[in-house]
DNA sequence: CGTTAGTTTGATGGTCCTCAAGCACTGTGG
DNA sequence: CCACAGTGCTTGAGGACCATCAAACTAACG
C-alpha cells in the first residue's frame, strides 16, 4: 500500500508548508480517482472546454499550442507533482494541449473536488495557490529566455529549471537528471529547429557544461552552466511568504 | 462628477456581465483612492515585494524584466481598466517591474480591499478573475509569438490584440486608435531590436496594411492584416462562460 | 530485417542584429 | 531668437545566428 507520503504534490508542498495531518487527508483524498494515459495521445485538445483538471503522479506531459500555419510551440512541461488544468477548471477556458510524453499516472480532480478542498483546509489553497503562481512566473520567465536570450543561454536556463523543478520532488540534483524528452520536444519549448537543438546540445557538450543523451541529463559544471544561462532562481523558491 | 460607468474597468467588464446596482457600487468603492503617477519612473521595482495592486484608469503602463546582461522584455502593457499587481498582492509575489509609459491616474487597492468585494459580489469576483485568466492567456500568446511567428506576422499579431482590447474600453475600433508606445517599446516587448521593429513598421505601411505613426495607429486593411498575423482572437473573447 | 523514430552532420541562405550616421522634433537656457 | 541637447525615427552596410534542406546513421521494435 503507497502512503500519501509518496505523492511527489505532498512532496513539493511540503518544502513550502508543514503540512498537518487535517491536510494530508484532503490532499489523499484529492488522490482517489485514479487514472492512467498512454504516452502521445492528447488528453486534453485545444478549444474543448474540459470540465476536470488532474494531479500528475508519473510521468511528464507537455502543454503546447499549435499554430495554424502546422508549427508548434510548447508552454511548458509537468512533471510529477504539478497540476494540469488546474486554471481551465477554474475559469473553464482552456486554450491549448496536453499531450503525454510517456506513459503516465494521473488523479482526475473535478472543480467541486478542489473547491471543497480548499474550505477544508484553507491553508492548503494558499499552497496550491502559490504552485499556480510559480508556473506563471514560469511561464513570464521562459517568455524572458525565448525573447531576449540565445540559443545556448536559452538550453542552459532550460535545463537548470527542470533540474530545480524535480530535485524538489527528489528525482534529480545539480549532478543530473532522467529526462524523456527529445530533441524534437527542445526545439519546441525553445522555439528553436530541432537541428539547431543538436548544434547546441554538442556545443555545451563539447564544452563540458552538460550532457543530453538517451534519456538523461549529466550536469557536468553546475557552476559555469548558471553562469551561461544567467540563472537566477529566484522566481522559482519564493519560499518566505508561506512560512509563517 | 464623474460616475462609475465612466470606469474602464466597469466598460470592460460589462462586455461579459450584466453588472447589477450593488456590484456597481462594490466596484466604485475599489476607486476610492486615487492615485497619480508621471511618466518613466518605475511604480514597482523587480523583486520589492509590493502589498498594493491597482486599478488603471488612465494611461498606459508596461510591466517587463530586466535582465543581467541590460536587455529588456516587456511582458505586456496594461490599458485603462486593466489591473496592475493584481497577482503579486494575492500572492505576495512581484517578480517584474512597472513603469508608467505617460502620466497616469490609477486607484489603488489593497489585498484586504479586494478580498471585501470579492465577499459582498462574488459574482464580480469570478468576472475579475476571469480578466486575470484572460491575462494569462495573452501571456501565452505572447510566448507561441515570440517563439513561432516571424516579425512581421509577431508586430501585425501585437497591433491586433491592441486593437481588440482598446475597442472593449471604447479606445479604438477597426480602423484604428492611439497608441504612446515608442518603437523602443514595441522592440521590447517583441523580442526584436529597435532598428528592425522600424524596417518592418515601414515595410507593413508600403503594403499598406497598418501605419504606425506620431502616436496613432491606422490600420488600412483589417481583413489582410488578420490574414498576415493568422489572428485568432478566440483567447481573448470567452463570452460564453460567464454570461449565465 | 525492414520500418520507424530519433540523432547527427554538412551546406546554403534568410532573418534579424549590431554598428554607424544622419534627420526631425521638442524643450531649455543664454 | 538661436544654439544645443535629448529623444525618437530612419536608413545603410556587414555579419552572426539560426532555419531549411538533404542525407546518413543508430537503436528499438515487431
Amino acid at each position: 500500500m503507497t502512503s500519501i507520503h509518496d505523492s511527489p504534490l505532498v512532496r513539493k508542498l511540503s518544502a513550502f508548508v508543514a503540512l498537518s495531518e487535517n491536510e494530508l487527508g484532503v490532499l489523499e483524498r484529492l488522490h482517489q480517482r485514479r487514472r492512467s494515459f498512454v504516452a502521445g495521445r492528447d488528453m486534453v485538445h485545444q478549444g474543448q472546454s474540459e470540465q476536470t483538471a488532474y494531479i500528475l503522479s508519473q510521468g511528464w506531459v507537455c502543454s503546447y499550442k499549435i499554430q495554424p500555419d502546422g508549427t508548434r510551440q510548447v508552454v511548458d512541461f509537468q512533471i510529477p507533482g504539478d497540476f494540469l488544468g488546474l486554471r481551465s477548471v477554474l475559469l473553464r477556458t482552456s486554450d491549448h494541449s496536453f499531450e503525454p510524453i510517456v506513459d503516465i499516472e494521473a488523479a482526475e480532480v473535478s472543480a467541486e473536488h478542489i473547491l471543497d478542498a480548499f474550505s477544508q483546509a484553507p491553508r492548503l489553497a494558499t499552497a496550491i495557490l502559490w504552485a499556480a503562481s510559480r508556473d506563471e512566473a514560469m511561464v513570464v520567465e521562459h517568455l524572458v529566455g525565448i525573447g531576449r536570450r540565445n540559443a545556448d543561454a536559452r538550453m542552459a536556463h532550460f535545463l537548470l529549471e527542470l533540474c530545480a523543478r524535480l530535485s524538489l520532488v527528489n528525482m534529480g540534483s545539480r549532478s543530473g537528471y532522467d529526462c524523456p524528452l527529445t530533441q524534437y520536444h527542445l526545439a519546441d519549448v525553445l522555439g528553436l529547429s530541432a537541428v539547431h537543438v543538436n548544434r547546441v546540445l554538442r556545443h555545451l557538450r563539447e564544452r563540458r557544461l552538460v550532457t543530453f543523451r538517451s534519456s538523461q541529463v549529466v550536469i557536468h559544471d553546475y557552476g559555469r552552466l548558471v553562469e551561461l544561462a544567467e540563472f537566477d532562481p529566484a522566481y522559482l523558491d519564493q519560499a518566505g511568504p508561506l512560512l509563517k
